[in-house]
DNA sequence: TGTACATCAGTGAACGCGCGTTCACTGATGTAC
DNA sequence: TGTACATCAGTGAACGCGCGTTCACTGATGTAC
């Protein structure tokens, strides 16, 4: 067995884990049963529980952010201030496209709970990691964002922005929850695709137009 | 120590740890040493961890549950189809109101972690004891939500809903995290009441208008 | 070509630790007669 | 009023268990001369 082949085993097995359970109830012996691995293989490869954590999102979002810099980059090619449309649909399609290989976005789903994970269980580590790694990634797709909506004044950007974050993880990520409910209520089948389809406009609603729901 | 005394201690330590850290993060020692009791105390008292966090979301919801039902009866006095801003308005002060005893929204603030907690963490025990005990009353308000929007089909209300859930959950729960960034990068000082005034207006551009971005 | 050594992925077993839970016990209060 | 018993909140110490981590070791492969 060669040595990627063991790495990426760990690697496949913890983020399904970690996406199914979260950090804290996931043990590095299930992790490691279920890639078929030696239990002292984590902390061979990895150093410790904390860095297979910093691991299994680096290999997530090390192809995004380059992906999305690429994107980012020809949109400018076009003007030096993409419309807001186009940046949030470049991060959607570069967000959906990472899990291209894997079934019915099953993967783009299990990188939202993630993410998710990563906001809610205290992870300092974890949260000083991504900064660390990826906040100029982050720094640079808020500004074009905020200089594509000039007439939201800063702090409602920003609020708006993270309304934005929290509707899209939190949905994306209990999709398996909803889609039960749904099949139960409506016999209707649902994908990550047609959850995305309804998203998207609903997120452009809130950031262009907050109005007061007790005006109408 | 009256024994009613003992209960309530263990209850606030174990929700405010719970909102900080998660379930599975906080140990009964933490809990008990913060709240001064032994201990056996929460096995006593509880019978077991599970139980606890049960325990904790039933001093929450049940009361909460109990005056929104009474508001959406005096609201049915006037109207057997309340409008849409007055079925949102009735859940956010009855919510807010929760915290009425507590600094600054607080509590509000706590009880919004630990709803994320319940969704978030694999808490199997937990969403079914929400379900059996507090299923009726999520019911009743859905279903007078969907009333008062008749011309949003059946699909779209559920999955706009979530996405309401999702950012309120979201933002409200990580707010210090935000109030953080906001204060670093605006050298604003904001509150929870600030956030939800923002946030409520939001909802409804998210709930009434979902365009598509990339039409605009 | 053969030998000695270095490197490195991987292993099996054990380590100490913190966890939730249990249990025999105490001491105060209430109840029956 | 006094005695015997029941009830129950609370306690201190221990239990077994699963956890992340460590360590001495193996065996295969590469390298130097």
């Amino acid at each position: 067995m060669a040595q990627s082949d063991t790495v990426e085993r760990i690697l496949d097995a913890a983020e399904a884990l970690f996406a199914e359970r979260g950090f804290a109830e996931t043990s590095l012996r299930t992790i490691t049963s279920t890639a078929g691995v030696n239990l002292a293989a984590v902390n061979y490869h990895f150093g410790s529980k904390k860095e297979l954590i910093q691991a299994v999102f680096a290999r997530f979002l090390s192809p995004l952010c380059r992906e999305l810099d690429d994107t980012l980059n020809e949109l400018m090619v076009d003007s030096d201030r993409p419309k807001t449309g186009l940046l949030l649909k470049a991060l959607f399609d570069t967000a959906t496209l990472q899990g291209r290989d894997s079934v019915d976005g099953e993967r783009v789903q299990r990188f939202m709970r993630l993410l998710g994970l990563a906001y809610t269980q205290s992870q300092g580590h974890l949260r000083r990691y991504i900064v660390a790694n990826y906040g100029d990634h982050y720094q640079r797709f808020t500004q074009l964002l905020q200089l594509s909506a000039p007439a939201i004044d800063p702090l409602s950007f920003y609020w708006r922005l993270y309304f934005m974050l929290g509707a899209t993880v939190f949905t994306l990520s209990s999709f398996d929850s909803i889609a039960a409910i749904l099949k139960e209520d409506f016999n209707e089948e649902t994908t990550i695709n047609k959850a995305a389809d309804l998203l998207v406009p609903a997120l452009t609603g809130m950031f262009e137009n907050a109005n007061n729901l007790l005006d109408s």
